[in-house]
DNA sequence: TTGTATGCGTTATCAT
DNA sequence: ATGATAACGCATACAA
């Protein structure tokens, strides 16, 4: 009993043009063959539209051209950017993607770390915040923004860079006394640098700052409650404000208003990432932006580059900064 | 010469339990099987930390437990949103998602719809805006948007409902002359209907409308002179505004702001499709909002259902409206 | 109930 | 240079 109306298989395409499966084989893959062989192995593909079988080309090889991608959602315009972008720069190498939106969900994290150890893909590119992730010696993994271990890659955007630069365009607009806000400080990752950085910033431009750091949990209202407490005869005392994220940025910004401070003539405010509604419209505040396509151009070439000996335990990709319309640029 | 450190198979497992390779299968598969054997095969699979290929299991069952989204990008927030919400729904029930950008490309958009007629995977969800998109008649697919053939099935939102609901909105909020502003007209889909309900709506409630609709690659800038051409000593001669997308109403409401409009005060904006910044913010703008994880939960559940003798042509989902700042609510 | 053998589609190692 | 054949990891029909 045959199968019927199946996909055609090698076997099919070899009996079609009356050769043996070996020579076809070698046709698919573009390996020496006898011209007049060639010709009816082609004709006999193109008759019944033959196409490789890659699972079963994995199954020889150990290799499904197939990379994981871990990341928390997609609501995220920043987790958004950086899926596409992998997605192309894979597409490029004729890699396919798996996307594993993983929620912040530590044992889902786990479930897909796992999976792939059993050479279901040939490798995980993953921005994950599950400090005890377990990953074996030998899978290929590359992580962003945060270090998992000495052996795993890691690319990030230079986080201190984008701090530093943050303070100094705020010391460059005029600002005097800033603040620095930021979310989530349990684990340690890349993007802490941020606060060091602009620290550092603020330091060497004579910027007066004060940092207001919440914890994973806690209610953005205790931004609203600390930003009140700077409110003196109606007035802001800070006249610039560095947002760990854009997403806090937007935050912010809303609380500003309800607290009657004009942005960016009272209080400036610069956020980090570089999201912009759409993907095309302007930034939604001014920002430091990551090198979003670069990021995962790197992160593609340290995964699938097998021939290097040691590979780098911590890339920094240059930030920019761009103009959002939260700070009084003069030019 | 054996593998050396590569991942354990059934037959290392059998071996380690000292019994045959088919009982180790079996208990994989939780088929009955003498419970001292079960135990020494589960704590050899324990010990060696055992588990299936799933890529030669499908070889085998010619299923993969992988689905394909094609999507044009992720910069949208919509398509992100759907990715987000198709991949949970496929995660349930314990499938795998391939994400397949394709960029608008519709050479992209085939050479991923040819890989899955290969059983790379059991099956593609689609939003694709190739019309001629070629779809063998076995292939499991669901059409997100857009009905492609009778036998494909295509899961939307109701975007003529959706209209309606846009103009009676307008219509409650006091408006009396409106807009309809669309781009993209080429491709028939269902988001096309947003323009009948619309009208039915308009009609149906009185209302004097106008409509003004770009062609694909038209610029933008045409419904700025659109507009500039309906301002008569500075008003706008409409009160209220439809546009097809939030991403459109996003566009008009800064062209609405260089021509010194208020909103909602003069003219009241209506988008479609419920965006949010972030996900979790407040709409962009007031908006006919699209139930994204029923359409989600839909898809699959049409794609990976078998038993299912005929399949829905068209599944239409109930749509809601949400304020979103830019119309003038009172209650 | 357990073990054995065959085949899924491909690649690679052999003889020819 | 080409054709036959074994092997990849698993499932299953069949034999023990």
């Amino acid at each position: 009993m045959k199968k019927e109306n199946s996909v055609p298989t090698m076997k099919d395409v070899a009996k079609e043009a009356g050769v043996a499966l070996g020579t076809v084989s070698k046709v698919v893959n573009g390996l020496p063959v006898g011209e007049s062989y060639r010709i009816r192995v082609e004709e006999a593909i193109e008759k019944l539209n033959y196409q490789v079988n890659s699972y079963a080309q994995g199954l020889k090889a150990n290799k499904t051209y197939t990379v994981a991608l871990l990341i928390p959602n997609m609501q995220n315009p920043f987790f958004a950017m950086l899926a596409y972008h992998i997605n192309l720069s894979l597409l490029k190498r004729k890699y396919r993607m798996l996307l594993c939106s993983t929620d912040f969900d530590a044992a889902l994290e786990q479930e897909y770390v796992t999976m792939v150890q059993q050479n279901k893909v040939d490798g995980i590119i993953g921005l994950t915040y599950n400090p005890n992730l377990v990953i074996e010696e030998n899978t290929p993994f590359v992580a962003i923004d945060r270090s998992i271990s000495p052996q795993i890659p890691c690319v990030a955007c230079d986080n201190f860079a984008g701090g530093q630069l943050a303070a100094e365009k705020l010391a460059d607009l005029g600002c005097k006394k800033v603040a620095f806000l930021r979310i989530g400080s349990s684990l340690t990752n890349e993007p802490n640098k941020r606060k060091a950085g602009f620290e550092n910033g603020c330091l060497s431009r004579g910027l007066s700052y004060e940092m207001k750091i919440l914890d994973d949990g806690a209610p953005l209202e205790e931004f609203e409650k600390f930003l009140t407490e700077h409110i003196y005869d109606g007035r802001l005392s800070f006249d610039g404000i560095f947002c760990v994220t854009d997403n806090l940025a937007f935050s912010i910004l809303k609380m500003l208003r309800r607290l009657h401070q004009n942005v960016p003539e009272d209080v400036q405010v610069i956020g980090f990432d570089g999201i912009r509604l759409f993907g095309d419209q302007d930034y939604i505040c001014s920002t430091i932006v990551q090198p979003v396509p670069e990021i995962a151009e790197m992160c593609v070439e340290l995964l699938l580059q097998e021939n290097m000996t040691v590979k780098p335990p911590l890339v920094c990709l240059p930030v920019t900064y761009a103009y959002g319309r939260t700070t009084s640029e003069t030019e």
